[in-house]
DNA sequence: CGGACAAGCTGA
DNA sequence: CAGCTTGTCCGG
């Protein structure tokens, strides 16, 4: 095995690694040698830890091969440690795709997200059960690629079972808890699983299936024939800081480049998802697919008169006052009120210093959202303390709920910890991810949602209906969604209501082309005092907004390519973010 | 990122 | 001009 030395540097060529260093805002690489007693370790996506700058930082080698001519051999430093295996090549490869896809140039944040969450010396095996089926005639693109689309109460197993017999298998689904526990699930049904990330090393050896959220789209899967996306409009697919990759996107990719099926699996795919199959978008028989679906009742509030808007309507007072029902409300809007007029002299509340409109938080003082500014309920015109509550919030809501409901209300927001005692409870959609066993889900101002200026506020306002569904459950139980609107015609409410989401395909589609949205343009938001000055630089489409600007391109390519090469003003601080979720 | 070094401010 | 802060550069 061990040859001396002074032989080998004659005979053997020196091997140079490409290395990413593990630093944030650090994005340069750096070239190494590779001394002889780690040749065999020591591939591309590996975890090392090299010497730079006079300290030891852990990377990865993202690319092996002969010294760069411009950087001669003698400069170079030894790789100092070889620590772990690591993402494999083709995972480093689809890392440099998914830089400049969402608008960077850094390799960093993609392979953290495919690497062991401990160093792993060599994989662990476990057997396959399911034979790897021969590779489909080597040719890039995916093989059944198609959008299913199944109702909000039906299990999607017997899908991701079809997916896991084609042979090694990627599942995702929006939580970590619920990816668990369909790992356990299909263990029963006798396949092989590992879940992500804990059980990255079993993955890495080979398993039928790997499960996990969204950082498993980065899951490690040799040999992957099959996809599968559970829930694909959840936006928990999209990752919040920047770069905002999508899960979906990434495995979407990631199949293609396998030759791999991909299967979008949900109630209300998204306008992405829906174009993206073309004709292959396939829904259950009217049969199934109506059970499936929780019974929503629309509370049509048009015909009031604005000064009678109540958010304690008729019909949401008669689950109320029913004491074996367990309700659920729903509002987005925190503090006390959002909105704020004088009872006196009429006059909208502004901050004195900025003139953005204020709210009252649970303190009972004015807060300006966009200054800061504090100041006590008092009129700016005419020193009045009588205020009406245009817009109000949660906690002036639950007071309001509890002399209509004539029992205890307990407000749920982000922050609180223990779910209090009771069968009513108020709160934001977070509401929605806490309280379990519901009869009724009512959302008091679902018009916030349908009517958001969003691009994506209708489909998001679906699946908020979709996930309050589950909580109810089906029709035939007697559970029920609620809605309080002004507009009982929207398609996404009589979608819901008549169980055919179908319905809104045609109408997203056409609206989003029309005003060159996602997917048809590519759209990202730059935030931060030199985003004006970098939009200008890009010399990409460009729109102002309340915080920075938007940019658009015909492509995410386009879009991604040149936010990744645009030089960033010097000492700036800029949050990009490609396809913005609250654009 | 974090160390090195240079340029700028303070105090006598 | 020492002593300190703040900024810019750079790493293989």
């Amino acid at each position: 095995m061990s040859t001396p030395a002074g032989q080998l540097a004659f005979t053997d060529p020196p091997l140079v690694a490409r290395v990413v260093p593990d630093l944030t805002g650090l994005d340069k690489q750096f070239d190494y040698l590779v001394p002889e007693s780690m040749r065999a370790q020591v591939t591309v996506g590996s975890l090392v830890r090299v010497s730079l700058h006079g300290r030891r930082v852990g990377g990865w080698v993202v690319a092996l091969g002969p010294p760069d001519p411009a950087l001669p051999v003698e400069r170079l430093v030894e790789i100092a440690k070889w620590s772990s295996i690591g993402p494999s090549e083709d995972l480093v490869a689809l890392a440099a795709w998914a830089g400049p896809r969402w608008g960077t140039d850094r390799l960093r944040p993609y392979l953290v997200a495919a690497s062991p969450p401990t160093m792993v010396v060599r994989p662990r095996q476990v057997r396959r059960t399911v034979g790897v089926s021969a590779a489909v005639g080597g040719s890039v693109g995916s093989v059944g690629s198609e959008v299913e689309r199944i109702a909000p109460l039906t299990d999607p197993l017997p899908i991701v079972v079809a997916a896991a017999r084609r042979g090694p298998a990627l599942v995702l689904h929006p939580s970590p808890a619920a990816a668990a526990a369909l790992g356990r699930r299909l263990r029963r049904e006798g396949f092989t699983v590992a879940v992500a990330p804990e059980d990255w090393a079993s993955a890495a050896a080979g398993v039928d299936v790997v499960v996990g959220a969204r950082a498993a789209a980065w899951a490690p899967c040799p040999d992957l024939r099959a996809v599968v996306v559970l829930d694909e409009h959840d936006e928990a697919y999209q990752e919040e800081r920047s770069p905002t990759w999508h899960a979906r996107d990434v495995v979407v990719e990631r199949a293609r480049r396998a030759g791999a099926s991909c299967v979008l699996v949900s109630p209300c795919p998204t306008a992405t998802a829906v174009r993206w199959a073309g004709a292959e978008v396939h829904d259950l028989p009217a049969g199934e697919r109506v059970p499936g679906w929780p019974f929503l009742e629309i509370d049509d509030r048009s015909d009031l008169e604005p000064w009678k808007r109540s958010l304690v309507g008729s019909a949401l007072i008669a689950h109320l006052r029913d004491p074996a029902k367990r309700v659920v409300c729903v509002l987005n809007t925190t503090g006390r009120a959002r909105l704020l007029a004088c009872r006196a002299c009429r006059t909208l509340q502004r901050c004195e210093r900025c003139e953005a409109a204020v709210a009252q938080h649970d303190d009972g003082m004015f807060h300006c959202p966009r200054c800061d500014a504090v100041r006590p309920q008092v009129c700016q015109a005419c020193g009045g303390t009588a205020m009406a509550l245009s817009k109000p919030g949660v906690t002036r809501l639950r007071e309001e709920l509890e002399a209509a409901a004539n029992r205890p209300v307990a407000a749920v927001t982000g922050a609180t910890d223990d779910l209090p005692a009771g069968d009513v409870f108020i709160g934001t959609e977070a509401v929605l991810h806490r309280v379990r066993g519901v009869d009724v889900v009512a959302f008091l101002d679902i018009d916030a949602e349908l009517l958001a200026p969003r691009y994506r506020a209708a489909e998001q306002a679906m699946a908020l209906l979709v996930r309050a569904g589950r909580l109810v459950g089906p029709r035939s139980g007697g559970g029920r969604v609620l809605v309080q609107t002004h507009v009982p015609d929207h398609p996404v409410l009589q979608a819901y209501r008549f169980a055919d989401p179908e319905r809104l395909d045609a109408i997203e589609l056409a609206r989003r082309r029309l005003l060159g949205l996602p997917p048809f343009r590519a759209l990202a938001a730059v935030e931060g005092a030199e985003a004006g000055e970098f939009a200008a630089a890009t010399g990409l489409e460009s729109a102002p907004t309340a915080r920075g600007v938007l940019l658009r391109a015909d492509t995410w390519e386009e879009l991604g390519r040149r936010l990744a090469t645009t030089p960033r003003p010097k000492g700036s601080r800029l949050r990009v973010e490609v396809d913005p979720p609250r654009a």
